[in-house]
RNA sequence: GAUUAUGUAGCUCAGCUGGUAGAGCACAUCCCUUUUAAGGAUGGGGUCCUGGGUUCGAAUCCCAGCAUGAUCACCA
């Protein structure tokens, strides 16, 4: 059944959508179907041909392959068209005689060059050669339309390494991230990069042994981390439930349930600002492996890195804005303390909390009464140490007080065993001798609840659950957490986050207001409406104070103006619609 | 949340001190018929983000809003 592509609601599309439409409408008559169902079976991708037919000419003489025309030069009866594939570019060499059959040139005349356009996505099948200018090129013998594109692509040239009109508005390029992907293909790295420094993780822990596991992403309690939650609502439970913000607590019920090792990459959320390093969702991977300890832990993120690094780069040394970074082991480990003097040449290892916040205020951290010490230390290492780190590096030995869940320092009074990297100015993962003393998790707790007193929203809540696991034994446990968007914004040098996230969370596009449904209470056609929201009446309300003669005079100039094949409006009936 | 910049054709952008809206690419028609960011000629295409205000007159000036970016705050 021909279906009418050229509808009323062509009053939205531009003239250009308009002609695609008609071009639309005009293939099925030729009895061409736009989007055909069967398989195309391609047999050879863009880059192979250009990797490989400069090294031998004999190859490549029957090739299929299918992708997006980027580009067309047209010179009567022969056409160059640029064919995009997943993977790369190539040109096409078109000629009249070769795709039509006899005497017949509608195929080329019409078909092709009226209407095909860029943005569509043929098959074809030909042969590789070299054109006069020593391009890389398919000529083709036989052509299929694939997929009919109805909305102009941006056009993006390119011309040795300098893009002309590149399509970089931000906004844009996130929204509809598709389009970016099409004509930006160079992005498409990145998220390949991405998987692939995933996919080396993943490889790693498994080869160790460590099991992958699923756990709750709705949650009746949060917990694992200081942060604010998504809350949300489970009907028939009538209770309330909250997006995870961390999955430490599940991973580690599953040590005391005896699994030795389990891990997760897990999406997780945080109600919480966004910038170019934060995102309300975002990807962490949690670790925990029972009988070790932080300093073992230590070494395996270096090495899982280091390995992530090689992978990705074939080197250690990965080239990050200004900065070359270099995984390369051992890397670099200062206690939190030893930072801090490092850096600001005071030492506040032995201080109480006025003292503290006496040096809070000296290097500039501003103070509220809801801070306690181990709060005022770590605003004092993030305002002066953190983007001063850009090699990696581990600090270690945390204040007790902001780390609720990590194990009492075996030597030092008052710290914990705990360690985050730090690189390029940024934490990228944070790591600890997991605590598994009941009592004492429950008094960190309390003290938490204490915080939240004082005007913490990020405290902790007390779990009972899983104090209710550790009482049954927890093995000593070493713990990870590391960020696989930061980590991924360092090794494919992305300043956003929101370049490494296919789809970063934006606020809504402003939608058209449509109250078609208070126009069609009023008997008035669907071909009119869009007509009437075009003049610029919206809604029931505005078209009642409308002056009729003017409107009346602007809806058949509208339907004038955009050739619209329906009856003209008679002054009586819009009178109608009015009263 | 604060400060600031930006918002004009499908895309990239001009548009001065307020006076009928511009270019390149893309698109259409014709000519050409092995080109390469690009052949030539002609032409069509705009809610100048939205809503107010000032003004005889606003893309332009003022106010508010929306969206996006940057910086800061927040984010162990």
């Amino acid at each position: 059944m021909q279906k009418n592509y050229l509808n009323c609601m062509s009053l939205d599309l531009s003239e250009q959508e308009i002609f695609r439409r008609k071009s639309l409408e005009e293939l099925q008559n030729l009895g061409i179907n736009p989007y055909p169902a069967d398989l195309f079976e391609v047999n050879v991708k863009t880059t192979d041909i250009l990797t490989n037919f400069p090294n031998d000419n004999s190859l490549y003489q029957e090739v299929t392959i299918a992708g997006r025309i980027m580009s067309r030069r047209i010179m009567g009866a022969a056409s160059f068209v640029e064919l995009q594939d997943s993977v790369g570019k190539i040109q096409l060499y078109i000629k009249r005689d070769d795709i039509c059959e006899g005497e017949d040139t509608t195929f080329y005349n019409t078909v092709f060059k009226k209407l095909m356009d860029i943005g569509d996505i043929i098959g074809v099948k030909g042969f590789v050669f070299i054109t006069q200018m020593g391009e890389i090129s398919i000529h083709v013998k036989e052509l299929k339309l694939l997929s009919k594109s109805l909305k102009p692509l941006p056009i993006v040239k390119e011309k040795d390494g300098i893009l002309y009109d590149a399509f970089s508005d931000p906004e844009q390029r996130y929204r509809q991230r598709y389009l970016d992907l099409i004509v930006n293909p160079q992005y498409k790295d990145t998220f390949i990069k991405r998987t692939i420094l995933v996919n080396t993780m993943r490889n790693y822990l498994n080869e160790k042994g460590y099991l992958e596991v699923e756990t709750p992403i709705l949650q009746p309690l949060y917990g694992g981390a200081a942060a604010r939650p998504f809350k949300t609502h489970h009907n028939s439970l009538g209770m309330t439930l909250y997006m995870r913000i961390a999955n430490e607590l599940y991973l580690k019920r599953l040590i005391v349930g005896g699994f030795d090792g389990v891990y997760e990459f897990s999406k997780d959320f945080r109600n919480e600002g966004m910038d170019r390093f934060h995102n309300p969702e975002f990807t962490q991977m949690e670790l925990y492996v029972a009988y070790k300890d932080y300093d073992w832990m230590m070494d395996l993120v270096e090495e899982m890195v280091e390995n992530i690094a090689l992978n990705l780069h074939g080197t250690t040394k990965v080239q990050v804005g200004e900065n070359e970074i270099d995984f390369k082991r051992p890397w670099k480990r200062f206690t939190m303390f030893e930072a801090i003097q490092h850096y600001t040449g005071i030492d506040i290892s032995a201080m109480n909390e006025e003292q503290l916040v006496e040096v809070a205020k000296k290097v500039g951290v501003e103070v509220d009464p809801s801070m306690g010490k181990g709060k005022l230390i770590d605003e004092i290492f993030g305002e002066t140490c953190e983007p001063k780190l850009i090699q990696p590096t581990f600090i270690t030995d945390y204040p007790v007080e902001m780390s609720p869940l990590a194990k009492k320092h075996r030597s030092k009074e008052g710290l914990v065993e705990r360690f985050e990297a730090v690189c390029n100015g940024k934490e990228i993962c944070n790591s600890f001798s997991e605590l598994n003393d009941p009592i004492d998790q429950r008094q960190r707790f309390e003290s938490q609840l204490e915080l939240g007193k004082r005007g913490d929203e990020e405290s902790m809540v007390l779990d009972e659950d899983f104090l209710r696991a550790l009482e049954f034994g927890m093995p000593p446990t070493a713990g990870l957490g590391i960020g696989i968007d930061r980590l991924a914004m360092i090794m494919t040098n992305s300043n956003s986050i929101q370049d490494v996230l296919f789809f970063p969370q934006m606020r809504p596009e402003k939608k058209v207001v449509a109250n078609d449904d208070e126009f069609i209470a009023l008997g008035i056609p669907i071909e009119w409406i869009n007509l009437i929201k075009k003049a610029g009446i919206t809604n029931a309300a505005a078209l009642k104070d409308a002056n009729p003669n003017k409107l009346f005079n602007d809806l058949n100039g509208l339907r004038k103006k955009n050739k619209l094949d329906i009856p003209a409006l008679n002054l009586e009936d819009l009178k109608k619609w009015m009263s």
